[in-house]
DNA sequence: TCAATAGTGTCTGTAAGACAGTATTGT
DNA sequence: ACAATACTGTCTTACAGACACTATTGA
């Protein structure tokens, strides 16, 4: 029942992704070491010993991207244990998702020297270190269902946004073009997925646009579905 | 970035859920040894050094139920691993979701011998070992969530099944009553959620039901919500 | 004035909830 | 016959998709 206490090595793996020039990106970092030496992965590191999974995420993803967490969601993904995914030893990863606004670039010479943004579609057909490539399918699939159902698209977006803004969060997400229309009559209508603001956007071509921020729901009801 | 290799145990533990006696059960175990000595705890143990993940999550549920996995629909939930959550030493679990059809009671001396069905909701309000009150918990909102737009309902019946029974394990599951007529027509329309059979029942009262199997669908489009 | 973007109204098809009504069995 | 359960049809309402139309700006 209990005879052993094997040894694992324990880390925590991080697909943050943001949307940044109308495409979806992941942060992806270059292997300064073997194995995977020279190969693009997902930030990460081990679990120190008195350090709980999700302040390791929160750390490790500080230390790569330089900014605090606070502003962004994070939230487990899934687990990898396969035994020989690290040629090392026995790893077992704790892979987070993160979803972020649009971040500046990492300043080389910072922590976070070394990342940068990839698009996440074309990531997650190319080979990565470990077995990150799987992880990486994984994430991007959790984000593009979580749109369905939950406000998440709004954590894409800056503090105050547009509709419009919103809605080309879903567009590249998805790959696929929405009605504005019936979108802002969607969004507008699902209570508590946006709170106007007082506030109009100036300077831009067209009727200027009411802004908003995030509302206080955790799911849409009904959901806003992908397919036909 | 990898500068210590700190030594971590990693443990399986196992939400079992099934419907039985009209009610959604969950297998627990009555632990033998310390930590939390005679308290109900999830089935699982200690991952070995050289098996996956799901190997040793269906190891364990071969071991505590004295069943294959093949039958039961088997899926990662979460991982756990707050720094305290065992205290003897630090122990990473990686919970899986398992829902099967009906089983007979474990039988004593096998190795599923102190293992027994609890009903789910209460036992998700009681103390269990560990933080296993919260995997539960988890577990039981993630098996009801998936009735929404998977077809996963059918795992909690036997091979063969009435609409009628498909209808139940929604009602059990999600403790509130569907009309008949209208779940009829929803699930006989909807690609792929089951099968019609050439069998009927027999020996009932009133008219006898088409037998059904499970579909080829993995999602349901569109979904059977729960709420209003 | 025109182009461009924001936002509203309207129509139509699909599907869910409510529930009347028909079908087929055991008692 | 009657009760019980299976199944079908119909009505109403809600909502998504399509798209005409109005509103408000910069060029």
């Amino acid at each position: 029942m209990s005879d052993s206490y094997p040894c694992f090595a324990v880390t925590v793996d991080l697909v943050v992704l943001t949307i940044r020039d109308e495409e979806l990106m992941v942060l992806l970092v270059n292997r300064g070491q073997p194995p995977f030496r020279g190969d693009l992965a997902l930030p990460g590191g081990f679990v120190h010993p008195d350090e709980g999974l999700v302040e390791a995420a929160a750390r490790e993803l500080a230390e790569e991207t330089g900014i605090a967490v606070g502003s962004m969601h994070l939230e487990q993904l899934a687990s990898y244990g396969d035994p020989g995914r690290d040629p090392r030893q026995r790893v077992v990863t704790v892979a987070y998702l993160a979803m972020t606004p649009a971040l500046p670039d990492p300043r080389p010479g910072s922590d976070a020297d070394g990342a940068s943004w990839l698009p996440a579609g074309a990531a997650a057909r190319r080979p990565l270190a470990f077995d990150h490539q799987r992880i990486l399918a994984d994430g991007v699939e959790r984000a593009r269902a979580k749109l369905e159902y939950t406000p998440l698209a709004t954590v894409f977006c800056p503090p105050e946004f547009t509709i419009a803004q919103l809605r080309r969060v879903y567009e590249i997400a998805w790959g696929r073009s929405l009605d504005p229309r019936n979108f802002h009559r969607k969004v507008t209508g699902t209570p508590g997925f946006v709170l106007p603001v007082d506030r109009s956007t100036a300077g831009t071509r067209g009727r200027p646009a009411q802004m908003y921020r995030r509302g206080l729901a955790t799911r849409l009801h009904p959901p806003l579905l992908r397919e036909d």
